[in-house]
DNA sequence: CAGCTGACGTTGTACGTATAACTTCCTTGG
DNA sequence: CCAAGGAAGTTATACGTACAACGTCAGCTG
């Protein structure tokens, strides 16, 4: 029955159920077993409802010194692997009562001299993918927990780490062209420093080595299909043997790479194979569909909120890569004898 | 040099500059003009520098009793569009010192008795799009501002709306198909009930209506591209004349109807025209390029935004629909008379 | 019947900040 | 030389919550 336009405050359903304010605290903390008779509690969540209360989340978080509310740092969420790692990491949260704010993009921090000033809000800990390293090296110095998603796991001192199997997935990848009789091989890289694309050349350079005994060739461009498209247009064109598959860092990239292939007038499977990586929606859009390797994101944020929660409530994180999977489609096929 | 784990408070900072607590909030603050000393207020702000002090935000926004904060309800963020329109609201909050959060995604509740648990950090006022009206019956009933994302400015009493010209939109995409010779259409609905949708089937119908006397056939569909596949599928081998174009209600469907068409040996162009809306990413990765209306996500988030802080700062918000463009590429040609 | 034990609450306080209201000292004009 | 006013701070308080510490009273035991 408050008027006003303020918002009505534990005091007021005090009043409003004849009881004490610490009294409402204590029952709609469901902390009122043996303190609070089951009659007067039922009398302050009528009030409660009644004057729609809900608690002022400043003062709780104030009282508390916690914010149940974590940071997800990540390069952005309009790629469609990112937004998945939030969702998946936002359920989690979700379940124990917490939060997820996100790092604002780059391009938007504008005038305010604290590029923090609003992604700040009260925060108990950190979950940053490696590839929004500029943005980190502002964390740091938070004596924040910290949660690394697919970085290094051996230069990320002190900051838990949770990856996906990349190695696995490239390690997969190479081994299904070998089989299907490919020898020649460029590498369509992301031009982004980052342990997840270091991590695929080194695997794909290492195991091609071991089985052929040749180098693979490689072309970086910005994760764009347009930037994509020329790096592997130009590549295709280089002088010498074509090379028969053409291994992408992601599936953006292997766009670009269909459309290169395409106006060169190579037909895909038959001219030429292309992968990707990561396995978005844009893989079964295209055609072919596109040859790639499943990465659940999803599955990666809610282990990441996992491990940040287990390291807040002092325990130790679990271990282990997330498995990953190569999903076989229509854009690779043996090479053909030209 | 605080030990401990707990981090400095502006009253730290105080006894560290030689100052009282309330002259560390006025210097940074900025609200020390006239009252403090240019040599007082440097000591300040360097003792605050030296001990790393970051304001507590719980306690700030509990003594402004406001949180600078948004919530931004929208249906899934791995819809591109989605996260687009959150990265424009992102900036412009960004740029007044406002923060952003997301409403958890419907699965992610989970067993909390309060869906709103997590996403209730203190807000200040929401946004909300239309196609999330499950999670919005609940916010009704905080008496918080409210801005509605393309919702009908009729039906959406006292709250601010702000939209997109749907209505522009799938008029040029219309009178561009007509005027290509196009008479029988398809038009590939989404099965959601929402007006962003019902203005584009409105638009469509009577305008083919007014030019050419007849019907459009109307299929709907999920919006997947499995769902619209089979939906445009099913739809094109209807009996009698078969349409010449599809006209799809985002681009995502768009891609359901290349596939459907393949797989009845139907060519895009030549056999068929196919349109989207929205401009995803999606529309140029797939062969032929996408004949969509492009829409301005992030502007549309930006406007959103600047329509909320408008409506905090008790000023009328900008009127006006945000304009759109219609994108020609390669999915569409003259009919081919068969 | 003194003393004790629960059951059922209440009182009081602190979390860290912003700001209104007050003080003190110095300068300056009349 | 005194009143007035500005400069440069300080003191005190409130925001709404959670919880530790403290009553109070009935019933029971020895």
């Amino acid at each position: 029955m408050a008027r006003g336009s303020t918002r009505p405050t534990s005091r007021d359903v005090a009043q409003a159920a004849g009881v004490s304010q610490a009294a409402v605290s204590l029952v709609l903390g469901d902390k009122w077993r043996g303190r609070v008779s089951e009659a007067t509690a039922e009398r302050v969540r009528q009030a409660a409802r009644e004057l729609g209360y809900r608690p002022n989340l400043a003062a709780r978080n104030l009282r508390l010194g916690q914010a149940r509310t974590a940071l997800l740092v990540v390069p952005a969420l309009t790629n469609e692997f990112f937004a998945a790692v939030y969702e998946g990491a936002a359920r989690i949260a979700a379940k124990h009562g917490f939060g997820v704010v996100l790092y604002p993009s780059p391009e938007g921090i504008g005038p305010a001299r604290d590029p923090f000033a609003s992604a700040r809000a009260a925060l108990d800990g950190v979950i940053a993918s490696s590839m929004a390293s500029e943005a980190l090296t502002e964390i740091r110095g938070d004596d924040l927990p910290l949660v690394m998603l697919d970085s290094d796991p051996a230069g990320s001192l002190g900051a838990t780490t949770v990856n996906l199997d990349i190695t696995d997935g490239m390690r997969q990848i190479t081994e299904h062209l070998l089989t299907l009789g490919h020898r020649r091989f460029l590498h369509l890289a992301a031009d982004i420093d980052s342990w997840t694309f270091d991590v695929r050349a080194r695997e794909l350079a290492a195991r091609v080595a071991e089985r052929t005994g040749t180098d693979v060739r490689t072309a970086k461009a910005p994760i764009t299909i347009e930037g994509a498209r020329t790096a592997a247009e130009d590549a295709l064109r280089a002088p010498g043997p074509r090379p028969t598959a053409v291994i992408c860092d992601d599936d953006k990239l292997a766009v670009g790479a269909y459309k290169a292939a395409r106006h060169l007038g190579l037909r895909i499977p038959h001219d030429i194979s292309v992968t990707g990586f990561d396995d978005l929606a844009l893989a079964t859009a295209i055609e072919p569909e596109l040859t790639t390797v499943r990465l659940d994101a999803e599955l990666f944020g809610e282990r990441g909120m996992t491990a940040l929660l287990a390291v807040l409530e002092g325990e130790t994180p679990p271990e282990g890569n997330i498995p990953v999977e190569l999903v076989v489609r229509g854009s690779t096929a043996p090479p053909h004898p030209s």
